[in-house]
DNA sequence: AAAGAAATTTAGACAAGACTAAAATAATTT
DNA sequence: AAATTATTTTAGTCTTGTCTAAATTTCTTT
């Protein structure tokens, strides 16, 4: 049924994935920087993947993922996260390293454990920093929210989503408590890009103007 | 610490400990047959292996592993066994499964998670098979114990260890309740090289010539 | 609109690891 | 012992995915 993927179109797709769902045009700039190899190597890479159907690509003007490459990306970023919220709940590894495990993991699964994996955890809908799983179909529920850099002072706001990518930030943001789901209030943005401080369980913590680019955020009912 | 290997290079020398285990001289041809790729490619990765003096090679002459090799190939085999022992504790995969998942999963297993799964399942000697896991030092215990094919008839003996390499005979053997620990008795040898019929759980079974060199057994003391 | 800067693509090279065909060596048979 | 057969190695090719350097195209600035 499924074609043999190489770990390294995975990768591709994925980045892609993801690139798509915060810029504009998917560049090949963005693709060097992301995956950490030189332009003209997603260049070649590119022109691979538009031969397989994966990706349509119109010389200088980057590249979107069709409906199969799509697919192909959204399981991959599904075996991601159910891998990094299986180790957070069966082993107990830290939420701040189920990332780079996962990001090894998530090309060695097969149907069958991801099945096992998927049941054992309950059928969960997010990952341990509140990104969505996708389902097997390759749908995906997104949640509309705000990034925490760009919410008024004096909101309650409940946490949504945390970036994987820093594990430095999650350690940080996990010492002070703050996880999806846990509300807290914007009390200030400090002047001059100067912090933003933030309020929860009755302390005050200050946050980072390019951190809270990556704390995803929406109003809570209060 | 550890130097990168490819997965390849941990492959070969997973499978020189393998052969070495059970032939005299590890040939070019025997590694050629059990991974798989043609006796040329087997040349030209031990001309590599050597030089990262991980083998020794006499031209013509066979294989053997240094105590560099044999490290590394012994990490390789804990990795494969402990995985093969927590899929299906942890998430109830079917021992003729196991093996498959592992030879993907042991090539990315991070120390701190070997750890993690040792621990959950309570450091454990044995994998579903029967097969000792190597400790983490890179030493092995190794029980003495007798091909079932070698047993005489009348003889009283329990199940140590059992090749995880067919998993229809693995299917076979599950469904008639032969699995490591268990006891049973050598009723008779069937002449012209015929099966082999033990009796366990009040019952009679067939057993191939073929199939009864890779279980391994010792006498029950009783 | 032209010039300079930035991004992208092309061209060509390289490393890993596989292959086939042919040559060299070892083992076996007569 | 010579001849045949089997095994191993060498030589050379291919694919995947990377790289650098140079050429091309697009964007930005003046």
């Amino acid at each position: 049924m499924e074609k043999m993927l190489s770990q390294s179109i995975e990768d591709y797709l994925k980045a892609i994935y993801e690139v798509e769902s915060s810029e504009e045009k998917v560049s090949t700039s963005a693709l060097s920087e992301k995956l950490g190899v030189s332009p003209a190597s997603v260049t070649s890479m590119v022109k691979k993947l538009s031969e397989r159907k994966l990706i349509t690509h119109k010389r200088y003007q980057g590249v979107k993922l069709t409906p199969a490459g799509r697919k192909i990306a959204l399981e991959i970023i599904r075996h991601h996260r159910l891998v990094e919220l299986y180790l957070k709940e069966a082993l107990g590894v830290p939420w701040d390293q189920v990332h780079q495990e996962a990001e090894k993991w998530e090309h060695v699964l097969s149907e069958d454990l991801e099945d096992r994996i998927d049941k054992f955890l309950g059928y969960p809908v997010t990952d341990p920093h509140g990104s969505p799983i996708p389902r097997r179909d390759g749908t995906m529920i997104v949640r509309q929210c705000d990034a925490l850099v760009d919410v008024e002072p004096d909101t309650l706001v409940k946490v949504v989503e945390v970036s994987d990518h820093d594990p430095e930030l999650l350690r940080y943001l996990g010492g002070i408590g703050l996880y999806p789901e846990t509300e807290m209030t914007v009390v200030s943005k400090q002047p001059f890009k100067g912090p933003i401080i933030v309020e929860l369980t009755g302390k005050e913590y200050p946050i980072g103007r390019n951190a809270a680019k990556y704390i995803l955020v929406e109003k809570a009912n209060n």
